[in-house]
DNA sequence: ATTACTAAAAGACGAGTAA
DNA sequence: TTTACTCGTCTTTTAGTAA
C-alpha cells in the first residue's frame, strides 16, 4: 500500500501534467505546491522514484519528472475508489438509532381507514396499527436531513366531522429484513432526531425489540 | 489543507459506507483496514472529529461514525482532482528532449515529390527539406510509447526506378508555437528515444536551435 | 471487548552544507 | 540556482496502562 504522503505528492505531479508528459520541477516548486520544505519535497521525489511511480531526469537547475505506468495505475486505483464512493449503482442510506416508546399517536392514525387504505395502496402492505419510534443516533442526523430531498410518497389529508387530518409523507425502507416505511407529517415540524416506522406487522414483537435496543434502517432508491 | 493521513482515513470511512449513514467501527477495525495500529486509528478518528469531517457516537464496544457534509466536501474536492487528471477535455501530451544532429535522411526523403505532396496534403504545410532530430529525455519515453496507439496519419510508400520507398506515418504537433509533425517510417523499427520533426520552415534556424538545446513537443488531439 | 491516555521508540522534518 | 546529504529537533507512532 502506498503511503498517504507519497500519494499526495504523486497526485500533485499528475495535476501538474505529469501523466501527459515530463514536467519541469524543482524541489522548491513542488514543495511550495504541497506546502512543505524543498528538503522534504526532494525526499518525496526520491521515494516516488524508488517505488517506480515516477521517472526523473536530473538537470543542473531542476529536473524533468513524469509519472510512470505504475504511478498512473496507483492514481487510477485511487480514482476508482472515489468513483465507488460517489457513484454507487443505486443509492442506499442507513440510519441508526435506539428504540424508544412513542406517544401512541401512530397507532391512532394507523387506525383511521383513510390513511390505512392509502398506505396499503402505496406501500404494498397493510400497516400494523402502531409505529416503531426510533431516536436517531447523532451520527445519523445528517443522513436524515439528506433524505428530506429524495422521493417521499405524499399521502393527502382529509376533513371529516369538522376535523382536519393533515397530509403524511412516507418513505419505504427495510429493518432487519422487513419491508417497512418511515412516516412523518407533511406540514408540521417533526423532531429531527426521531423517526417513526410502520410495517405490516408489529415490529417490536416480531424483532423482539425493547427500549434502547440499537437498530438500523436501510433506505434504498434509484 | 487537509493532512494526507487524515484524508486517507476519511476516504476509508467513506468507502466503508460512511457517506451513506453511520457505520460501526472500532479503532482496531479501522486500523487493520489502514494497516496501522489501533492507537493511531483512534488518534486519526479524534483528529477527523476535531476538524468536523466526521461525527462519532461512542458506545462501550465501538462507535458509530459518519462522514459530515464538510468531510464529504473534502472528498469531493479530491474526486474532482482525479477527474481533472483523467478526464481532460482534450488529450494533450508533451515530449521533452535535446536537439541532435540527424543523418540527413529526412532531408533526402523530404526532397522526394511523392512524400512532399502527401505531407502538404495531410499536414497543411509544405515541409521544409530537413528534419529536426530530437533525443527524448528518459522521462518522455513512456509518453512516446503511449503515442503509438493514437491516430497517426499514414502516408503510403511507392515503387519507382525499381526502388521501393516505404510508407511513413506522421503525427501533427507544435514546437514553440510552430505547426509541425513527427515523422517516422511505418514498418521499420525506429529507436524509441529519437523523434524526427518536420515543419514548414527550417526549425533550427527559425528557433535558433543548437545541438543539446532542450525543446518541448506538444501533441494535442481529441 | 472498547477508548484514549502516557511514555519510549521510531521516523519525518527542515536547517545547514557540499557538490 | 539546483540535488541530496548529515544532523539536531520535533512529530508521529506504537506499547503499555487505566478506565
Amino acid at each position: 500500500m502506498v503511503e498517504a504522503e507519497d500519494l499526495q505528492s504523486l497526485k500533485m505531479i499528475a495535476l501538474l501534467g505529469g501523466c501527459k508528459g515530463p514536467i519541469w520541477l524543482s524541489s522548491q516548486s513542488l514543495g511550495s505546491e504541497l506546502g512543505i520544505s524543498p528538503q522534504t519535497a526532494s525526499r518525496r521525489l526520491i521515494a516516488l522514484e524508488r517505488q517506480q511511480f515516477i521517472v526523473r531526469s536530473m538537470k543542473p537547475d531542476g529536473q524533468y519528472v513524469a509519472v510512470t505506468r505504475e504511478g498512473e495505475g496507483q492514481l487510477k486505483q485511487e480514482y476508482a475508489d472515489y468513483i465507488r464512493i460517489f457513484n454507487p449503482k443505486r443509492r442506499q442510506y442507513f440510519l441508526a438509532g435506539a428504540v424508544i416508546s412513542g406517544l401512541g399517536e401512530g397507532r391512532y392514525y394507523m387506525s383511521i381507514p383513510h390513511y390505512k387504505e392509502q398506505f396499503s395502496k402505496y406501500l404494498g402492505f397493510e400497516p400494523f396499527p402502531g409505529t416503531l419510534n426510533i431516536r436517531l443516533d447523532p451520527a445519523s442526523i445528517r443522513i436524515r436531513q439528506d433524505l428530506e430531498h429524495i422521493g417521499w410518497i405524499e399521502i393527502s389529508g382529509f376533513t371529516a366531522d369538522e376535523r382536519t387530518f393533515g397530509g403524511v409523507k412516507t418513505l419505504p425502507c427495510r429493518v432487519r429484513g422487513h419491508d417497512c416505511a418511515i412516516v412523518e407529517p407533511s406540514r408540521t415540524h417533526y423532531p429531527e432526531d426521531i423517526i417513526e416506522v410502520i410495517a405490516g406487522c408489529g415490529l417490536r414483537k416480531a424483532l423482539d425489540l425493547n427500549d434502547n435496543d440499537m437498530i438500523e434502517v436501510e433506505i434504498t432508491y434509484d
